[in-house]
DNA sequence: CATATATGTCAACAACACTGACTTAATTTC
DNA sequence: GAAATTAAGTCAGTGTTGTTGACATATATG
């Protein structure tokens, strides 16, 4: 592809490549996902579950029917560690765990009732707390919040995030 | 299948509010906190240290001269925690302490030549990647990337990632 | 039948967080 | 100046979440 050096900016590094700039947004980073995976920790606590309950919850929640090896790709740890927190969600009755119709070493995963509730809860104040950032941002802001955190994805994983579609076809 | 009308969201919310774009900034920030904070994974083994010294020698580093209390501010861990990493950085030369000549109960940290060239490696490779993503997006994008983020960040810790002024809310 | 795949399990260990109980030194407050 | 507060450090125990390594089992595929 060609480069965006000749083309793009006549000017020198651009004004938002600093070191300065680049510092504020790694802090960010740091600082957002902080406040951010800290919101629910209180829900949590009351169900007895952490945080690596809550990425099982919240995945199988967004995938139904997805394996344990696709659930292993996507949270990169090692089946050792899901195991004892997919153990604990199965036992407690908020996991659910079907054979594959087609291939019985598959085992499909779902929500319960009970799951689906607490995963709804947890969506549901984390959402807010995005959806508040956005309505003060406005919506060019948050298309741009989204470009550049794709753009930081690496690329195997960026395709999970804009399924489907990429950026609305008709934008301007 | 009665669709859930627990949410109960008027249609008037503007199209960048809806669950499908909630959720999709949801897995956003989880796939980019884990890839960024990733990169810098293999050079902080080779020191032997983990993530915890890589925060404190980056925290350090922007603001030298900062107090213990500050630091455990802004890392929100009990000191009993950072004392096991900031201790260990210490010993092997990574961090100074010194006591503040104003109030000498209070220590003062500074990276040491060491310590400095280790933080410019990490925040390098670090600063590189999100520059990349920043290019990638345009100037547009970074605006916004920015002023989510910010939205993101609890009150408190807002002014620490934009020092002198508050975004300017005229955007363009 | 042989091999590969999907899943599960046991055991040990490491990083990084927590609580609770103290200590020491220096500064403020009354 | 004594008492209280603050900043920092320490010791001991615990919990969550990650890791390796070694195996076990059932199923699918060549």
């Amino acid at each position: 592809m060609a480069d965006a050096t000749a083309s793009a900016r006549p000017k020198t590094d651009s004004h938002y490549l600093n070191d300065g700039e680049l510092r504020r947004a790694m802090e960010s980073l740091f600082f957002a996902y902080r406040d951010f995976t800290g919101i629910a920790d209180a829900l949590l606590a009351d169900y007895g579950f952490g945080r690596a309950h809550h990425r099982v919850i919240y995945f199988v929640g967004a995938h139904p029917g997805m394996t344990v090896s696709e659930l292993l790709e996507i949270l990169k740890i090692t089946k050792q560690s899901l195991s004892r927190v997919l153990s604990l969600l199965i036992n407690e009755g908020f996991v659910l765990q079907r054979t594959d119709d087609a291939d019985r070493r598959r085992r499909r995963l779902y929500l319960t009732a009970r799951g689906a509730d607490l995963e709804h809860r947890l969506t549901q104040c984390q959402s807010q707390w995005i959806a508040a950032a956005y309505r003060e941002a406005g919506a060019d802001a948050v298309k741009g919040f989204g470009a550049v955190l794709r753009g930081i994805i690496n690329e195997e994983d960026r395709k999970r995030v804009a399924p489907g579609r990429a950026a609305s076809p008709a934008a301007e």
